[in-house]
DNA sequence: ATCCTAACTTGGACTTTGTCTAAGTCAACA
DNA sequence: TGTTGACTTAGACAAAGTCCAAGTTAGGAT
């Protein structure tokens, strides 16, 4: 994560309590939270700081592409910390649970030229949809 | 389209004329709309229908399994009246376009048993992201 | 054909999620 | 250590969606 702070440093942030705090909430946590969840992890170690100051900071750090944005339901986005890394969603349609998975193969190879329809495709998300085992148990 | 009330009348849906007319418009557009653009075409039909009504609506035809619901971004959802068909969806992100497109094999197939953690994985669904030919022309 | 009633619809209040703004604060450079 | 523009704040606002009590109605029963 200092890695991540540095980089961040490097293309003329300011290195404020605030924007840390976001970036520690995102490194410590290795699940999908929403920007609500990181705004409450980010008050337990910063009681000041807003909301509004969360939202801006995660779309900062979407935009400089260091979190992913997910928005598998049409609920709240979720922020993803791991977005150096190629990987996929599975999510239970349950409880709404989200891991990371690795499919094989490259998705895009799947997309025939004639199914592109003169788009530039640059990339594709995949969400698995499923019951976590917890969620297959108690119907 | 009357296939679709007729099967919903076999499920003991009773059939109003707010019904009759969501299922039209559904029916007669080929793109995705979202629930606030169904409600204004539903209007010019049935000038006195309630959102309400239309939000009840499209979630059971969703929960029945007749139109899909589609979250690509983290806006409003849109409706997808093309359900008894498998496809997969092509955005893009200059203007939100979208357009169903049908990738080669099975998605699942990618998704060996060590990358499911023991969830019963029942779908997948696919975005491809990139820029309509209009959109990359004019950056 | 008319009645009855559970199912459906309505408008509006409410919730959730996210954006915007004006005024105040502060990190980092000089 | 001062300065300044970038950052943060609280709260108003907006968009998308849900909920509820009261009114209406489709379709089976009579």
């Amino acid at each position: 994560m200092n890695d991540l702070l540095e980089r961040l440093r490097g293309r003329g942030w300011r290195l404020t309590s605030q924007r840390r705090v976001v970036a520690e909430v995102l490194d410590g946590e290795h699940v999908h939270l929403t920007a609500d969840e990181v705004h409450a992890r980010a008050v337990e170690r910063l009681p000041e700081i807003s909301r509004a100051t969360v939202y801006n900071t995660l779309g900062e750090l979407v935009g400089l592409g260091e979190v992913l944005e997910v928005a598998t339901d049409g609920r709240a986005k979720r922020y993803d910390p791991n977005a150096h890394h190629a990987h996929q969603h599975l999510v239970c349609s349950g409880c709404g649970a989200i891991r990371d998975v690795h499919p094989l193969g490259d998705p895009l190879a799947a997309l025939p030229a004639a199914e592109r329809f003169g788009f530039t495709v640059s990339g594709a998300e995949i969400t698995y949809r499923g019951l976590c085992p917890d969620c297959a148990n108690r119907p």
